[in-house]
Formats: C-alpha cells, structure tokens, sequence
DNA sequence: TTTATCTGGACAAAACTAGGACAAACTTGC
DNA sequence: GCAAGTTTGTCCTAGTTTTGTCCAGATAAA
C-alpha cells in the first residue's frame, strides 16, 4: 500500500523554497509573490524566520496557473480553483472538449486517495464487459470516469494494468477474440496518448525521449510511460514503436533530451534487442540513463546491468528515479 | 450521469475572456468585437467592469462562423442562426468544399473558395519546421490551430495528406531522420485518434469496422479513416492494425456493422494479402460492403474487382460512398 | 560580507473598451 | 464591363483595467 500512497496524491507538505518553485514552474520570484499579495494565488506556509515554503502540490498549481494564462485565462477566474479544477480548465483549452459537471469538481478534494481495490475491480469488470460487447464508446466513458475518480498514475496502476493483464489472459484463454483485444488496445492507445498533453508547458521542462527498439511492436507500454511522466513535469518527445538504436541516440542529442526510456515486451528474446541496446548506450553520452522496462525486460537481466541500463521495478520506481533526477539528486546507476 | 445531455449539449454560462475565444477559434480579437458591433453575432456577458464574458455556447458558434465564411456564406445570412441551424450549414458546405468532382461542380456555388492554397502550404511548412527541431509540443500546437482553420475533412485532405507526402519523401530522401518520421507518426496517430470522439452520440448510429490486415502495421490511414466517417455520423468500430480476417469477420457481426473499410499500405505486395482479403469477403454478408483504401489498395486492383470489394479512389469518394449506404441510397457495387 | 528573501508601494507595459476611419473585396445595377 | 454601393477585415485614438517588473529598506542565510 505503500506504493500506492506515494503514486497517487500530490505531496501538500512545505518544503521548497522560492527560488525553486520560480525555477521549476518558469515564474519569475517577483510574480509568484505579487499573484500571492493580489489573488492569494498560493498561500504558502513559512518558516520561522517567515520565508514562504511551497509543497509540491502549490508547485503544480503554479504551473497550470501559468498554462492557463498562457492560454487567455484571467488571474482572476483561476487563481481560486483547486488543483483538479485548473487540470480540467487547462485541458478543455489544450483539446477543447465539451467540460463535463464543474460544479463537482470543485467540491472535490484536491488530492484522491488509491481507490478500494473492489471498486476497482468493479470498474474493470465494466471496462471487460464493454470490450466484451464491443462497445467502443462506452469503453472511452468508462476510462473517461475512471480517470475523474483518481489521478493518473493510481489510475495507470490500479486500473489499467490489470484491464490489460485480464484481457491478455483471457484471449490466451480464448475467452475473448483477438478482435477484443485488439479493439480495447487500439482504443487504449488513443486514449492514453491523447493524456499526455492535459499537463503542462512552461518552456523549461527536462525531456525524456520515449520508444521501443527495433523489433519491439507494441507501443502501449510506452505509452503509459509518456503520459505518466508529463505529470511529474517531464516533456516526453515520444517516438512510437520499432525504433533503430542510431535514431534514438540521435533524437536524444538533438531534443537535449536528459533520459530515455524504451518499453519491451514482445517477443522477449528478439535477437536484435541485445545489439541494439548496445548500439544505444555507446552512441548516448554516459550521463544521460537508459530505462528499460517493460514485460521482457527482466529477460535481458544481466545485459541490462552490463551495460548499466536501469530497470525500474514498476512504473511508481520509473517515476521516483525521473523526479530524483529532474532535481538533480539522481545517484546515477542503481 | 446523464451521458447523452452531457455530451451534446454546450455549456452556455458565461466565462471565457476575449482572448481566450481569439485563441480557439482562430479569429482575431478586434474581429470578434467588430461582429458584434455590426450584427450582434453574439452578445456575450460583461464583468463588473465591462469585460466581455463568452460562454461555450458563444465559442462554438463563433468557430462555427468562421468555417461558414470560409465556405463562402456571407456574415449576415449566417450572423443570426442558432448553433444547430449552423451546424447544418457547415456540414452542407463541407460536401463540397474538398470535392473536385466535375459532379460537385453543379452544386458548388462559384463562390467557394476553401482555403488557399499558399495559406495551407505555410502551415504544412510550419509542421515541417517543427518536425525537424523535433517540437513535439508546437507540432500539436499547430495541428489544433489548423483544425480550427477548417473543417476536419478539409483539414485531412488539404494539410495531413500533403504533410505525410511530404516527410515519407524527405526521409526516403535523407533530407529527414527517421526519428522525425517517427516521431511525426506517433504523434499524429494520437491526435488523430482523440478526434473521433468529438461529434456527438445519439447510440442509433450506423456502425464501421475500421482496421487493416495481417501483415500491414500502419495505421495511420485507418485512424483516419475513423476520424473522418464520425463527422457523418457514422460509430466507428476500430481495431487497430494488422487484424486477421476471421476476426474482423467476428467483430463485423457481433458489432451488427453496416460497412467494412480496410487501408493497405506497407508492404504493398505481402502475400497474405490476397487470402485474407478472400477470406473476410466469403465470412462476411454480402451485403456488407468491404472498402479497401491506401496507397497499396493499386496493387491489387485486380483481386479486388474479383472479390467485389470497392476501392474508393480518395477519402472524399469513400466520404460519399458512406453517405449513400447510411440513407439507403447506395447502389452496391461499382 | 555577500547573497537571498521579505514587505509595501510605484510604475509601466499589456490588454481591454468604445467609437470611428479606411481600404480591399465583393455585389449590384446599368 | 464599369461604376456605385455594400460588406468586411484591419487599424487608430483615447481612456480604463489588469498584470509584470522594479525599487528601497529591512531581515535572514551562507
């Protein structure tokens, strides 16, 4: 459970001073405290000697404060929303959607908690039967709420994680056609795709190149990682599938990229996978890290640590080594 | 939650400052007030201190506005119609609007005038510059602001069309890396994708199995595809890449489709090609027609005359087909 | 000591408002 | 086909509101 903590809620407690957050969120120090004397845009607590502290969560306000200007929002019609509120006016002007019920969430709390396990259970139990029934749009508005009800990353974890490793079994199984499968993979594809703009733009985002290696075919692994990191204020520059080590190491150098990802999982033992992550890691400069993760990745155990490639356990483990390493406290390899 | 309400009808209370409504539908601010000085195209609220308040409603009337215009309607014909009656109007006008058939021709007032021809290739050239510096974040930026241009059929046909053209011939050139091929894929893979749920839906839909088969991994032209036929009212039923005849067979009837559309386009003469395609016309009803698009669908002419499937020769010819077969006014095959 | 942060206020740039002017593009009448 | 009228996008001025930056003097941290 303790994973669970960590993964879903915005950390409220104040710790970062002003500089930082002025860093982190491309304010200057003078704006931050003139929004907080006009708007009371944060109120950030202060230390004894009365120096403001900010918690990650006033962190990730400012942030989408600054997005929702950028994108012709008065001070005033923003500055009083809760966390949640600002993600949804932000990604209603990103892609406009019609926005669902505001007045709900605003009443909701800023942060949720993991949701109990059997409502998930019953959430993906609904997912399963519309994927059953091939009912596309009511399997879009079931993630659609699913994603309402908890953050994202408890949502990748909780939800879509098992959707998946329960619609793999069962077309093993032949309980479910291939087409299911395919229909609910496409979809989820798109889906969570289409998430990983909802969050941020500052300019000064660290970036992440994100693929899978010649060979590797399915995406939605590295996927989820695209999306889940823009939360933590990474900028993914985002591949897609089947990428020659040669062009990721060049996309790297070109974006400036400070980490890249790849996601493996099928086949696992694909020959190429060996040589191409070698050709990776000697064309990569040596401080830029190399995650690998994914189904396979614990087959390539002992290449992954020759080489001294990271593989995270989980995608929690993935997103506390990317934000060690977005604060400069990364200690390099594992 | 009362999904059908939610998703059709347009929040109308008033809340979006003028520049926020500059940025999403494309006009200018002086514009938008000029229209309301001259024929009150929208009245929006005012602040306390006389700022003009719009509402969604306002929005997507005004982005509306501007498609008819562009269309070639005057200001005052359209100025006064409501949301619904402008929608008609901008669906009516997108028939032609991309269509060069002499056919249309007849229908086709002189004064169309879709967009020109320069503007299309400065955006097309801004895209281009954005793949390049592997700008992933203006690259979407200037996809959404392109959408808002025009419609989206116009918007394929004109600016994605030409785009794709474009970056297959400058990396098979060397003028572009892979990477940015890659990276420009995947990335409108998604943004196409989260177009198809934008329309509304009433659930009476006719629905379309859309995927491509065995052995062919692009999708790109099938997302599309999806994208495209959601403007007409059709439920698309999307299998992502490289399905199996048997099971797009499955999903045809168990989903209770009215249509087919498959897109081939790499490799052009992979020899599963002409079984699969067999297959899945002997499993299928026949009266069920099987549309078979993308750049490969040349190759097999032949086979696809014999089996009697149809070859639209653009999407605005499948566009029409669809059109005929969704109010019974299709003649079968060509 | 030097550097960073604090408060409160001043100032200026940017954005918005109203009303009107103007030129280009288009329509209509002859 | 040409001239007169209409429509339409852009720009200007002048006054108001909103927003970003800067300064001065004090306190705290390195």
């Amino acid at each position: 459970m303790a994973t669970l903590e960590t993964i879903s809620s915005v950390d409220t407690s104040p710790r970062h001073p002003i500089r930082l957050v002025a860093n982190r969120t491309g304010l200057t120090v003078d704006l931050i405290r003139a929004w907080e004397k006009r708007y009371h845009v944060v109120e950030p607590a202060r230390s004894d000697t009365k120096r403001r502290l900010y918690s990650d969560y006033d962190i990730e306000r400012l942030r989408l404060i600054r997005i929702a200007k950028q994108n012709g929002r008065r001070l005033v019609d923003v500055a009083p929303l809760t966390l949640e509120a600002l993600r949804d006016v932000v990604s209603e002007d990103s892609r406009y959607e019609v926005s669902q019920d505001v007045q709900a969430e605003i009443y909701r709390p800023n942060w949720t908690s993991p949701l109990e396990s059997s409502e998930s259970a019953d959430d993906i139990d609904a997912l399963l039967f519309s994927v059953q029934t091939m009912d596309q749009h009511r399997f879009d508005q079931l993630l659609q709420e699913g994603l309402v009800k908890q953050s994202l990353p408890a949502f990748l974890q909780t939800v879509i994680g098992p959707l998946l490793a329960e619609i793999g079994e069962s077309t093993r199984l032949g309980k479910m056609r291939i087409a299911h499968e395919h229909m609910a993979t496409a979809h989820l594809r798109t889906f969570i795709g289409a998430l990983r703009f909802r969050e941020t733009y500052t300019g000064n985002e660290p970036k992440i190149v994100i693929t899978t290696p010649t060979g590797q075919l399915h995406e939605l692994g590295a996927v989820m990682v695209a999306a889940l990191v823009s939360v933590d204020g990474w900028l993914s520059v985002y591949l897609g599938p089947n990428t020659p080590a040669d062009e990721i190491a060049a996309c790297a150098m070109q974006s400036g990229a400070r980490a890249v990802s790849l996601s493996l999982t099928y086949p696992a033992d694909d020959p190429r996978i060996p040589t191409e992550l070698t050709r990776l890691r000697s064309q990569l400069e040596s401080k830029i890290p190399v995650f690998v993760g994914g189904s396979a990745a614990s087959h390539h155990h002992e290449l992954i640590n020759r080489l001294g490639l990271l593989s995270p356990k989980s995608l929690d483990d993935l997103r506390h080594s990317l934000n060690m390493l977005r604060d400069n406290r990364f200690q390099g390899i594992a």
